[in-house]
DNA sequence: GTGGTCTAGACCACA
DNA sequence: GTGGTCTAGACCACG
């Protein structure tokens, strides 16, 4: 499920974090569903057991997962972790980014929120309809 | 118009030549057109002036830019152009990131339009006045 | 100024974890005090550098402390990274097991609320007393 | 009443020698009572009964306990009592401990004093009520 | 010279 | 068998 590239230029264990977050945002993992052992995923991405207990470390401070010793790691139900202003402050860097790239790469503001605020509107859309299935 | 995200994992001078790439092959900037003096976007960026000198040399080495000694850096006839298809691709793949992390932090995705819309908005307004201001 | 006791128990990258929340809480050391860098930190203690990197990670997880890479680590400004309910937790749980230890050592609730709000009260003149001194 | 403390950093089986030695040491719990049989405190403590075996085995190496094969597990006769001085070293080492850790958090000398006799008021009353049903 | 990443490999606590 | 700690030691990014 995981794949690393080492030319990538971002470190491998950010390299895991960062999909694993995906995996947990977009539902395709869940509360209580049990990440694969540390020694396993090491063996299958051909890297130290070191650098994924690393990865799994930094997603467990960041609050999405928690480790039981000796049992296993497994995806944290979701919990308001930090403050608002910390949450604001994250969020809005990365904001900052996007528009930073979206004008290097000639976008207009205009055409960034429109493809923004599309991508959203169909996300929204697709969790909508979700909740309407799982009622079924 | 160059940001560095000090927790990207990427390193800074990677991030600057990143974005530098981007603005040309987005044509933001153009043939000829000067860069920033290293100290200048050194003392911008609050960082060391060797990360900005490393940044420039790899450009160098890459064929995007040229440097006259004693005189500046210019953006060099050799060009790549991005596709509106590789432009788009690029753009939503940080919106998609940018997505990820505002879910994982737990905000809604009305939280994110709003906050995303309220930035966007107020730049807008900056950049409109400032025009005026040069129209002056 | 820091001591490491290989008997504790407790990791050794907790124990440096735990004096050194000591002298942030007490004032010993101050906002943008360097520490000691990584290698010397663990020349002294005589363990691993990457033991006293833990520690200065984990501080830096709790906002605690902030690193700038190639440069040095400091004691960071005081702020709030934490939500309320997740602060409230985390001291309540401290608070649990004071008082769990307090009767299985036969004090009585009476007794431990007087050396604690003794304790307490007498912390709160050091500080008015330090901020009084800050004045002249 | 015993409380593990995951986070703590000491093993689980060695909190529980701990706390127990307290007891004893302290007078809490006295010669020839009986401690709670291992998969009972186990279950309490939502903990693997190994655990609780491998701190019972450790209390009994030290002397502090025996158990009576098929009956239960015993306070020994030969006990090392504390001193008034010495359980008040103890408690104050915690309680200086629980404030460093309030202070780090960012919570005031009055917050902390709140929350701490709101939580002890509390289970002041429950005992209390309990004794009152005892007596019934 | 500073911190950051990664590897290899040992030992421990725990389920 | 699982995660956690620690060591030794290499290489890189950055100031």
């Amino acid at each position: 499920m995981i794949k690393i590239d080492p030319n990538d230029g971002t470190p491998i264990y950010l390299q895991i974090v960062r999909q694993i977050k995906y995996m947990i945002a977009s539902g395709a993992i869940r509360e209580d569903d049990e990440l694969p052992p540390v020694r396993v995923l090491a063996q299958q991405l051909v890297i130290n057991p070191n650098t994924v207990a690393k990865a799994y470390r930094e997603l467990e401070f960041q609050g999405l997962i928690y480790t039981r010793p000796g049992a296993g790691t497994y995806v944290a139900k979701r919990r308001i972790l930090f403050s608002d202003e910390e949450r604001l402050r994250i969020i809005q860097e990365k904001i900052e980014s996007l528009i930073v790239e979206a004008q290097n790469l000639n976008f207009t503001l205009e055409e960034l929120a429109k493809i923004f605020n599309e991508r959203l509107t169909k996300i929204y859309k697709q969790q909508t309809e979700e909740k309407g299935n799982e009622r079924d």
